[in-house]
DNA sequence: GCAAAAGTGTTCACGGTACACCCATGT
DNA sequence: ACATGGGTGTACCGTGAACACTTTTGC
């Protein structure tokens, strides 16, 4: 099964993966084995890899996805964050009495990630040992989820809006081409709020952050929107330095 | 010694204390013992309380500071960060091979916050086993650190400047009563770079978290400056909040 | 009275907000 | 033609940036 003692012990990861479709902000969840709750994709680092090499690694194995941008927003470190939750797993037949049984009683800390994912980029990967499901969930409409996980969804939000305060957001969340109304359905999707569709438009176009790539999206039953795309060079430069100045 | 059995094993935190004197942002530093290295205030968690509090724990214990914000950062976990610490330690008699030099030559991954703490409130404690000496030290003239603890600094500004983009900053940094020009050079300081005198002012009174306490600094050869206090409950409420939105 | 530094005011440009109008597309 | 939704324009206000003048204090 696990390879127990290649990991640290006590320490494990898990990331908040949003991914934006219909409009709506989603976030990817795994279902449990035999128990109807889900979980953030997680898991645990190798002792000969960095924590955030290992999140990737983690990432990678769970859920197919690949070359993903992962960002620490807190840790988790409660004292009983994770009581009892063995019992629950070994209940359930997850996990077998023994040293996983073990290994998985220990106090646990965590450390969570979130990430901006395209839609599309997540196949149906193959269940693994703990999960037999994976899909994406509407931040409005989350099943139970084990542990603390929803507080851990609740915070990547937190941490998701104020990023949009002070950094560009979308080129990891949309296709490489997408409308104005697209990129303004996303910002509405992760505020919450309404936004001026004239205002937005010419807000972000300030930016200079976008290309308009001669071509239209057709096929809706109204005039056919602009295809833009990401300057990738402008855009790094924004995450880097900021969209503005506050003094 | 340390009742290393109590600890959670390979896992550390450790404090930038910021403070502001003289017109400068400094850091608490504590001297190693027989080194000339210098280490941020850290520690280890006990397996039987929360991160964060163990955190203010380690912090009261080797500076005296209580009652103090921390704020987490970022999590520390390259696999090497530590690599032959140990011996360090060791070949200068700070610790004695055995358990405690076993404890020391694990892999360690380190929580870091960061913290700002009005200057007057360290007071010299008593060195403890591993420091000999703690002192404020000027950003720009920070002395050699060990492990990655350099790093940890930089990593802190970064994101104390990003804050000061969202909420305000000042409370925990300043006496009760202070000045215009003292909030004024304390922005400077954190930032680098000079502002203008009267539309810091301006857009200070704007945010509606100052009261005038009707007295004035006298002693200066100069127009006697208005002592200024935060509104605490707005101060709070704009913590929490945001000092403005971007949509 | 003079230097130093604080308090106050004005102007200008730009960005945000709230609108109304026209245009392309599919049915 | 018409409904739908995208593109463009304009007027107003508030904020931020640049800058000049007056006031207070200690020597």
């Amino acid at each position: 099964m696990l390879p127990i003692n290649d990991f640290i012990p006590g320490f494990s990861v898990d990331c908040v993966i949003f991914g934006f479709h219909a409009g709506e902000l989603k976030v990817l969840l795994l279902k449990m084995k035999n128990w109807e709750r889900w979980a953030l994709p997680g898991g645990f680092i190798e002792k000969k890899e960095d924590v955030d090499q290992g999140a990737h690694r983690v990432l990678q194995v769970r859920t197919g996805l690949d070359q993903i941008q992962l960002q620490q927003f807190y840790l988790f470190g409660k004292k009983e964050r994770n009581a009892g939750f063995s019992q629950l797993l070994a209940q359930r037949g997850v996990i077998v009495p023994g040293e996983e049984a073990t290994w998985f009683s220990q106090r646990f800390i965590s450390l969570a990630y979130y990430s901006l994912v395209e839609f599309s980029l997540v196949k149906e990967p193959s269940p693994d040992y703990l999960s037999e499901a994976i899909t994406w969930f509407p931040m409005s409409e989350l099943p139970p989820l084990v542990l603390d996980h929803a507080d851990m969804v609740g915070k990547a939000i937190d941490a998701l809006r104020e990023e949009l305060y002070l950094r560009p957001v979308g080129r990891d969340l949309l296709p490489k081409e997408f409308t104005m109304p697209e990129l303004q359905g996303l910002y509405e999707a992760v505020l919450g709020y309404k936004l001026d569709r004239r205002n937005f438009r010419r807000k972000m176009l300030s930016y200079d952050l976008l290309i308009d790539t001669g071509t239209k999206r057709t096929g809706g039953a109204n005039k056919a929107p602009i295809l833009y795309r990401f300057d990738l060079n402008k855009y790094e430069y924004a995450l880097k330095h900021g969209l503005k100045k506050a003094f």
